[in-house]
RNA sequence: GUCCCCAUCGUCUAGCCUGGCCUAGGACACCACCCUUUCAAGGUGGCGACACGGGUUCGAAUCCCGUUGGGGACGCCA
């Protein structure tokens, strides 16, 4: 009996560094990844960075931290098509020398002039073959391209692993090119040696690459290479149905990990854009490994819902580690100007807030009374609660926290409680007073808890404050 | 225009392959109520969809055809 021979799973995972890593790309990269290491294969990095224009190094940076906060590791690369050239020259010539391929000596003014006049008679602008049979260059010519020669009849089948069977005729084609007339290669042809050189197994790309696939396989099958199993992965649509970008917001990774999101959360809602295993809406990347398998990704294209994704990021706030949430926390503090020396503990911070805020910006802000005075009572919120009425309460309060010893949400509970008692108002009554005294807001966690955060000395000078506030506006009056 | 693809609540989706268990399930959002020292969080309930038209069938969200709508591709970009 022959032994069976397992080939693994290889994918990969192919940006073009032409600008940041946005929402879609970083899904048809978790795809990739997930599956896998759901098959256990491996995952290759590879920059396509043949366009030398619009290729930039910080796009090639900002990809690969992308990819690392969301804690997508590859197994091989990065690797750049501008150091393989060499390969790419020698698969051209050996694609000319088999008559596979040939050059071209057309003008781009006539390529202009063809897929004008096609588009006016209302059939596909496609390169008419004039150079296909020409055995000498013609006199006066310019640097020819390399165009490849497309079968003209019959059909490429593509059973993918999304979309189903899918049917293109040869006839729909054209002979595209596949070198400039510098020699530099082009995409198309790139992709086709590179996935065969790096032994990719899956191609797992974005929908917009499926009219592309029936090119590729005839280059590959020129190539005398092996096909892969391909993976057609719907497009992300913005809330107006349009194909995502910027104008609708934060499309870029790096963006939501600025805007104050867990990598966790942006994973899992990306995960459910077009796959699902039941009803379950929450997956750790553990399980998703497990569950994962791209026969299951939908066909349709899907809307990207930033709600959910806001639910989804409290969702992980809510549970996860207070320390790490807390580290998290600290480039946020910095970017708001709170020094984080300057308050509570960050970790306590995060206990208190995580079931207020959506996200840790949100959270920031919500905690700066913690770190910092305020300039200003909100207008509408002293208006309402720091009333004459409220000063014998406030002193009351005032008179009972300074009596606490320890500094501890119950001890303070317990202080204003007796205050409340003591004054014979309900604590709505004092608290509210408080809250606005202490965080010049009428929101905050629970009297308590903002009391704590905010530390004794801070929280008596800014009763103070408020006592003198509501005297001012009583004299005034 | 040509080719390719898609179509279940506002949104993400389950169900579709292998018709009946679907008076279509879950989640986000929204609304109401409960809890409550504010805001949240939590709990309970509500609103809300098989694009349309034809077939096939005893029976269709599920299979077939068409229509409509949407997306993608048609580069010496990737």
């Amino acid at each position: 009996m022959r032994p069976s021979i397992t080939v693994s799973v290889r994918t990969r995972f192919a940006p073009s560094p032409t600008g940041l890593l946005h929402v879609g790309g970083a899904r048809t990269a978790l795809f990739c990844w997930l599956y896998a290491r759901h098959c256990g294969g491996s995952f290759v990095l590879r920059i396509e960075d043949t366009d030398r224009e619009r290729s930039t190094e910080a796009s090639v940076n900002a990809i690969l931290e992308g990819m690392a906060w969301l804690g997508l590791d590859y197994d091989e690369g990065p690797f750049y098509q501008t150091q393989r050239m060499a390969l790419y020259h020698d698969q051209i010539e050996r694609l000319l020398s088999e008559g596979k391929a040939y050059r071209c000596y057309c003008t781009r003014e006539r390529i202009e002039a063809l897929r004008e006049e096609q588009r006016a008679k209302g059939i596909k602008p496609r390169y008419d073959g004039r150079c296909r049979k020409l055995s000498t260059p013609p006199p006066g010519a310019p640097d020819p391209v390399v165009r490849f020669k497309n079968p003209r009849e019959g059909e490429v089948v593509v059973d993918d692993l999304i979309r189903g069977h899918v049917v293109f005729a040869n006839a729909e084609l054209d002979d595209l090119i596949i070198a400039r007339p510098d020699g530099t290669p082009t995409y198309n042809f790139t992709v086709v040696v590179d996935d065969l050189e790096m032994r990719i197994t899956h191609v797992i790309r974005g929908d917009d690459h499926i009219n592309n696939t029936p090119r590729q396989i005839n280059i590959l099958h020129a190539l005398g290479g092996a096909r892969p199993v391909y993976a057609h992965v719907p497009m992300i649509l913005g809330p107006d149905g349009q194909r995502l970008s910027k104008r609708h917001g934060a499309v870029s990774v790096l963006q939501f990990r600025d805007d104050g999101f867990l990598p966790e959360a942006l994973l899992n809602y990306l995960v459910r854009l077009g796959w699902s295993h039941g009803d379950q809406e929450i997956f750790s990347v553990s399980e998703l490994v497990q569950l994962f398998d791209i026969a299951d990704v939908n066909k349709a294209a899907s809307v990207f819902d930033f709600d959910k994704l806001l639910w989804l990021n409290q969702h992980y706030i809510k549970q996860a580690d207070a320390t790490r949430v807390a580290a998290e926390l600290e480039r946020h503090m910095a970017q708001l100007g709170l020094d984080v020396g300057d308050g509570p503990d960050l970790s306590e911070v995060v206990n208190v807030q995580r079931e207020r805020a959506k996200t840790l910006v949100e959270m920031v802000e919500k905690s700066a009374f913690a770190f910092r005075d305020f300039d200003d009572y909100e207008e509408t919120a002293a208006k309402k609660h720091l009333k004459t009425v409220a000063l014998e309460p406030l002193r009351s309060v005032r008179e009972s926290l300074d009596s606490v010893s320890e500094w501890t949400p119950q001890a303070i509970h317990q202080a204003v409680l007796e205050a409340a008692e003591s004054t014979g108002v309900k604590l709505g009554k004092l608290a509210q007073p408080l809250r606005v005294a202490v965080t010049g807001t009428a929101v905050s966690p629970s009297i308590d808890q903002t009391l704590w955060l905010v530390g004794k000395s801070r929280a008596l000078a800014r009763i103070d404050a408020a006592v003198a506030h509501i005297e001012r506006a009583a004299a005034s009056a």
